[in-house]
RNA sequence: GCUCAGAUGGUGGAACUGGUAGACACGCAGGACUUAAAAUCCUGUGCCCUCAACAGGCGUGCGGGUUCGAUUCCCGCUCUGAGUACCA
């Protein structure tokens, strides 16, 4: 028979979902390996060909890993938690659910027919129940945990509690809110309950606490610092706000030493961890207090952070936000007026243009001094929107010789400017040079950058006015949303304090509303729920961020069907951690980094065994849009015709272009009777055609409906199948590049399977195997394309495999070969890449069904690749001139006799004897003239 | 601005530690089969010069360098894409 795609694939997919071939087991003598693909929100769209990219190489890789002998776990699942489909009830009125579950049934076909190996009886929702029972578990424990600075690592809120009890607040390290209290043990026990409630929030990992957020009024809902993208919301675009609101939020910058210090432990792309490293924001500098010039010493100071501590005589002013708290303070009456129209004038300016205008320097004199530590030079103070509040102290000291905007400002404003090191040169501009040595600096003139920046931090110390401080960028991330579709927080409030649950009441279900909006008093839709109370008090009204549920889920899988813990402790201390991850790079600094934040914490409490979750990290790149073209001429009145003119011929034409849906459109060329009926319009549509063709203009774009530029999987599987799409995202490109999606070129991809099949079939397509011995040509094809896939997937190099396939049976085509031997170790060795139609054969085979998944991969023999021949290239001066064969087992000495007395070699030598000869053996024989 | 990634035929791309640049595939051109088309198969295909062959010249974004030899290493630049943005 003729390669039949279509029934072959639907028996095979059907095959291995009875007999739940992908099924993994939690124990096994076998090495484990985990397959991880970043599971996808299921969206309404469904998925186009971009999307599988990912989820191709990994089941390539996971695949592979069986037949090398490897219990491979390779599940998928569902983050079903999010705002799309919420959006859709808003409008629709239809509960999130039943959108969701509707979304989830496409999804899955889609996925089962592209041949995954996917252990589906592991499958995890995040909007399921017995899956957020458990993430709202672990926010309990979070809750119930503080972090012990001198422990490195969370602990349980207990013995924080015991500390207080027995020695107060002394010799506690802890991350925790600025505002903590010291108390002795007796105060301690002295204070109300509520007090020690109040206390101890300030100290847990998730805790409550009024902070500024990006509020989104169109969403209604906060957004993380990763949602919002210059101001607008990343889902929708939205513009967004700060606002203040007390806000459920996430200690993960306890973490930031060990996140940061992590990236160096995993092997993921160096773009990635370096936007990891950005966004954790390390900077190692000092704290510096500059005491207030004013009148009486009140001990009232200004507090800056700066990682030029060595540049401190050089400070000419000192700046601080327009919103620093001690503003109000510090102006004086005489320079009062100034000042408020100078906050006036920021408080206008949206986020947007203060980012967008970064030339202009502006700011306000408050008419008060500090004084530098060092000397008790008198030293004004300013305001100017370049420094943020929410960075550092808010307050700047400023070195116009060593900073640029200090520099600027300086300039502008007319305040002086000190060299402070010998070879600055800041004639236009400012120079940060760490080279040379200091001047006008006091005590450190003469020393080096570093001399200089350990004596000024001890003398700082000394005097109690500075210290060596680390800062980081990142801030805690807010754990809530104002909306429905996400869990619930496990908490009630009594007394205006936060309490949660007991365990036995989990999961806190999701409770029904009338309507998706927040209620007419403003609260979050969860407002509504009638008769959804706790015993002891009323609920928390917002629900958990759409991170929650993917910052953990690679856990589930691993025991996803457990109700007394999120996964057995066996079952976690086999698996351990993820081998291999595949997803998008977008993720870097919400999911990636939220993972590891949670992950760290279940090994500080002791419920996992490794310290990062990811091993391994690929990012696939993104697939774009290829859109094509129409031209539509236009008339002498300027007016649209019913005429289109093909691509090469639009300069000699009035034209203006038009999308056209690209499934229309073969190799760029117009299929026109598809594009008669693409709109009742074109029925009559006319032609001005080259060479007898339409041909189309290409553009790259995003991939959208309304660019007409979306390619379908399922139309691709229905004209191609499953294995042919699978191989031709591989045959598209290195997996990490990103590229417009062209199904120009898949045809060789589907010709290569049908020459594959056509091995194991005579002409008349009856299926013919023969039993022979294989030959050394044969054997010597066989082994190359078994070295050379094994090399490519361990490299993840999926494109070089498929050219390499194609080389295989173009081979074993020309040489005739039908035999056994050489091709059931083919189809071993191609079927993790086309593996319907190698179940196929492997039956044909003679073998037992579907035990091909399972086999052996082939043993490489390098003695079928030795060659006693090598025809050599013969350059002259480095350019290759003509090929020589000569045996292999000549040394150069004797290659060089052998090409020199060559009757050819001595031609291009026109008589003249090279000055010198290299011969690399097995390699090349260069003569230098 | 900063950080990272990249630039190879008409197109997607290959060349793994410096050693025959352009594998494999698409497209295109020619041919076979066919009444014809589709499908299939065969041949050719980096560019320039040449009727053609032979031969030759030029070629991996640009300019230099190291080397017997550079797509690969080093220095400088241009362009494209991504991330980030007054971070003190």
């Amino acid at each position: 028979m003729d390669y039949q795609f279509k029934d072959i694939e639907q028996k095979w997919q059907q095959f291995w979902a009875d007999k739940k071939t992908f099924k993994a087991e939690n124990n096994s003598a076998k090495p484990k390996y985990y397959v991880l693909d970043m599971f996808p929100y299921p969206s309404g769209a469904g998925l186009h060909v971009g999307h599988p990219l990912g989820y191709i190489a990994s089941d390539i890789f996971a695949r592979y890993k069986r037949l090398k002998g490897f219990n491979v776990l390779h599940p998928m699942g569902y983050d079903s938690f999010g705002l799309p489909a919420e959006q859709y009830a808003i409008q629709t009125g239809q509960h999130p659910s039943i959108t969701t579950e509707a979304n989830i049934a496409t999804y899955r076909r889609q996925l089962d027919q592209i041949g995954f190996s996917f252990d589906w009886s592991r499958e995890v929702r995040t909007s399921s129940p017995d899956y957020y029972k458990w993430t709202q578990w672990i926010f309990m424990q979070l809750f119930n945990s503080w972090y012990n600075k001198s422990a490195e690592k969370a602990e349980s809120i207990e013995t924080l509690v015991q500390h207080f009890e027995k020695s107060g607040s002394k010799g506690i390290n802890a991350v925790a809110d600025e505002d903590i209290l010291t108390f002795t043990a007796d105060e301690w026990k002295a204070f109300p309950d509520a007090v020690k409630q109040e206390e101890l929030l300030k100290y847990r990992l998730t805790y409550l606490r009024e902070s500024t957020v990006n509020w989104c009024p169109a969403l209604g809902t906060v957004l993380a610092n990763d949602e919002v993208k210059d101001g607008f919301s990343e889902r929708g675009g939205y513009p967004v706000e700060q606002k203040k609101m007390m806000q459920w939020s996430m200690r993960i910058t306890a973490y930031a030493e060990r996140l940061l210090q992590g990236l160096d432990t995993i092997d993921w792309p160096e773009p990635l961890r370096e936007m990891q490293r950005n966004w954790i924001g390390k900077s190692v500098g000092a704290s510096v207090k500059f005491p207030l010039a004013t009148g009486e010493d009140r001990g009232e100071y200004i507090e800056v952070f700066t990682t030029r501590v060595d540049t401190i005589f050089g400070v000419t002013f000192l700046v601080i936000a327009p919103e620093h708290e001690l503003v109000n303070a510090l102006t004086t009456p005489e320079q009062q007026a100034e000042i408020d129209a100078y906050i006036a004038q920021t408080k206008k300016k949206s986020e947007l243009d203060r980012m967008a205008d970064t030339k202009t320097v502006s700011g306000a004199f408050t008419g008060s001094y500090v004084l530098n530590p060092l000397n008790g030079e008198r030293i004004p103070i300013w305001i100017a929107d370049y420094v943020l509040a929410g960075y550092g102290t808010g307050a700047v000291m400023a070195v116009p010789s060593g900073d640029q905007r200090d520099y600027l400002f300086a300039k502008h404003f007319n305040l002086p400017i000190v060299p402070i090191i010998d070879i600055q040169n800041i004639e236009t501009e400012a120079d940060p040079t760490k080279e040379g040595k200091y001047i006008n600096s006091d005590f450190i003139n003469g020393l080096s950058y570093k001399e200089a920046t350990a004596a000024v931090v001890a003398k700082l110390e000394s005097i109690g006015a500075g210290k060596a401080k680390v800062n980081f960028r990142m801030r805690d991330a807010i754990f809530g949303r104002q909306r429905y579709w996400g869990e619930p927080v496990p908490v009630y409030f009594k007394d205006g304090l936060p309490n949660l649950i007991s365990e036995a009441e989990l999961p806190l279900l999701l409770p029904e509303i009338d309507k998706y909006l927040p209620t007419e008093t403003g609260e979050p839709p969860l407002g509504r729920a009638t008769g959804w109370k706790h015993t002891e008090g009323e609920y928390e009204l917002s629900t958990m961020p759409g991170w929650a549920g993917s910052s953990w889920y690679w856990y589930r899988y691993m025991d996803a069907h457990n109700e007394a813990e999120f996964a057995s402790k066996q079952a976690i201390e086999y698996w351990k951690d993820v081998d291999l991850y595949i997803g998008g790079s977008e993720h870097a600094t919400g999911h990636l980094l939220y993972s590891r934040f949670w992950n760290k914490f279940l090994k500080d409490i002791g419920k996992v065994v490794e310290e990062e979750p990811f091993k391994k990290l690929i990012n696939q790149g993104m697939i774009q849009g290829r859109s094509n073209f129409v031209y539509r001429l236009i008339d002498d009145e300027g007016r649209g015709t019913n005429t289109f003119v093909s691509h090469g011929l639009i300069k000699d034409y009035k034209t203006s272009p038009l999308h056209v849906d690209v499934n229309i459109v073969e190799n760029d060329t117009l299929n026109l009777e598809k594009f008669k009926k693409f709109r009742p319009e074109f029925e009559t549509a006319e032609f001005i055609l080259e060479g007898g063709k339409y041909i189309c203009g290409v553009e790259v774009e995003k991939m959208s409906k309304s660019k007409f530029n979306v390619v379908n999987p399922d139309d691709i599987i229905e004209r191609y199948g499953a294995d042919t799409l699978r191989m031709y995202e591989m045959f598209l490109g290195p997996l990490e590049q990103s590229k417009p999606w062209n199904t120009n070129g898949i045809e060789g991809v589907f010709k290569f399977l049908r020459k594959f099949w056509r091995l194991f079939h005579d002409a008349d397509w009856n299926f013919n195997v023969s039993n022979e011995a294989p030959t050394k040509a044969e054997l010597k094809s066989l082994h190359k394309i078994i070295r050379k896939v094994e090399e490519d997937i361990e490299r993840f190099s999926f494109n070089t495999s498929v050219s390499s396939f194609m080389i295989a049976v173009n081979e074993l085509t020309d040489l005739k070969c039908n035999k056994r031997a050489i091709l059931q170790d083919l189809t071993i060795v191609l079927s993790a890449y086309a593996p319907h139609i190698c179940e196929e054969l492997w039956a044909l085979l003679g073998n037992p069904d579907g035990t091909l998944s399972y086999a052996a991969y082939p043993v490489f023999n390098p003695d079928y690749l030795v060659e006693d021949e090598f025809a050599y290239p013969i350059s002259v001066n480095g350019k290759t001139k003509l090929n020589l064969n000569i045996s292999l087992s000549l040394e150069p000495k004797q290659i060089e006799e052998f090409v020199l007395a060559n009757a050819d070699v001595q031609k291009y030598l026109e008589g003249k004897t090279p000055k010198k000869v290299i011969v690399v053996k097995g390699r090349i024989v260069n003569l230098v003239v």
